[in-house]
DNA sequence: GGGGAAATTATTGTCGGACAAACCGACAAT
DNA sequence: ATTGTCGGTTTGTCCGACAATAATTTCCCC
């Protein structure tokens, strides 16, 4: 027979500290915004030294499940996306993630995001979305062109109200376009191409095309990935 | 002119730490499993106290940066998905996702994933698929099925070699199966066609024939949201 | 009486030291 | 070669303290 070793976890203290205030707080009995005790006090509570409770504290900030507004204000964090998107970003920097990789995903989930924005997307949205293209149309610099184009992804991310693409393509997207910022000279007229795909998928979303402004956005994706075929980056980690 | 007033971080001790450690490690200076000193060796190195040098720790480990394979054997850490993974689903549940969202992510995702898996599959892992789909058919329990066909869309996602995906997927379909769990009871039949499916998967996996298995995939994502729709779930805020 | 300035209080970040428990490595014993 | 023992380390936790500063209260003036 096989005795199965189980990895029994040690509670220290600060863990568990953690894991309280972590639960309390995925159960809803604490919510976002609410103000949590001073240290001091928390120390009390738990029966703990305030070197304990701040460790675990730092853990959950870590976590972005707390915040401090201001320094001596802690309080349950409500979510945001940026914490997770760094974090996201960091691991795949870390394990080395393929532009084809990247590339990939990028092609599903920027079609699908042009595809619900075309049919969630509101006037005022729209409006924002048109004065960004506007601005890319007349951005010169290469670097400032790509930041704009993340942007205007992005944005129209946000048209599609939905939170879980959102969530999961902002880190993809952002490292590809921060990758394609060292291939972007070797594609010297991608740029207006660029545009054309952008003012198309914004036409296809403003007429509320859900599938025109899909293939658009696909289209346009695919285009970035002949940018970068030239400069053969395809294959090798770019990060 | 207008003064930019960028909010300028007070650096406190233990953030510096964690900070300069963190950037040692992207940088590369530090690897995966490299050993790190102890807790009195970096307080002296940066010139503070050990509690200062701890809190920093627990940031970087809670970040996932670093871990303790021992209690007293600090090293940096492998990138590991389940950690990024559990955080986004947290995120995800406490923003309150909907069962729409999950599954129009899903919709593009798990397609991907099998059409992937086609073109890079191996043997071994066919195998490893194969098995899982027999013990998949002769499940009995609801819960034990959800489970195993949470798995076996992760083996396919495994097969794709594509990381990026990996990451993206994981923590959108553990939330999804995991909402399914609570409509299963109302879609009784299901079981047979998602068996039936997955089988069709499997084969044009199994074949290299990538366009099938996505399609096929896509098939069967869609019947999952029959059954959610039967439910009435596809509306509201499932968790 | 209300609004703003000054003073007070509370809280935080950091420090230094201390202790028991546990782990690690090596050595001895069977 | 496996097991038991031992000492040196390192960690988790604790205590107490201090300066800086945000938060709160008090006070003053209009």
């Amino acid at each position: 027979m096989t005795l199965e070793g189980r990895q029994l976890k040690v509670n220290y203290a600060y863990l568990q500290i953690a894991e309280e205030i972590e639960t309390q707080i995925l159960d809803g009995k604490l919510k976002p915004g609410d103000r949590l005790p001073g240290e001091v006090e928390l120390a009390q509570m738990f029966g703990v030294t305030r070197s304990t409770v701040r460790e675990g504290l730092r853990q959950l900030e870590a976590d972005g499940l707390v915040h401090r507004p201001t320094p001596r204000r802690l309080e349950v964090a409500e979510p945001q996306t940026d914490k997770l998107t760094t974090r996201s970003s960091r691991a795949m920097t870390m394990m080395k993630v393929s532009f084809r990789d990247l590339w990939q995903v990028a092609m599903v989930t920027e079609p699908l995001a042009a595809e619900l924005a075309a049919q969630y997307r509101t006037e005022e949205e729209l409006d924002d979305l048109s004065a960004l293209h506007d601005r890319l149309c007349r951005a010169r610099g290469i670097a400032e062109m790509i930041e704009l184009d993340m942007q205007f992804h992005s944005a129209i991310a946000e048209m599609s109200k939905n939170q879980v693409l959102i969530l999961a393509r902002d880190p993809i997207t952002r490292m590809l376009f921060s990758g394609f910022q060292r291939v972007a000279p070797a594609a010297p007229n991608a740029a207006r191409r660029q545009a054309e795909a952008h003012g198309a998928v914004l036409d296809h979303i403003a007429a509320g095309d859900a599938e025109g402004a899909r293939d658009w956005a696909r289209r346009h994706i695919e285009d970035f990935r002949r940018a970068i075929d030239l400069a053969g980056l395809m294959e090798d980690t770019p990060f």
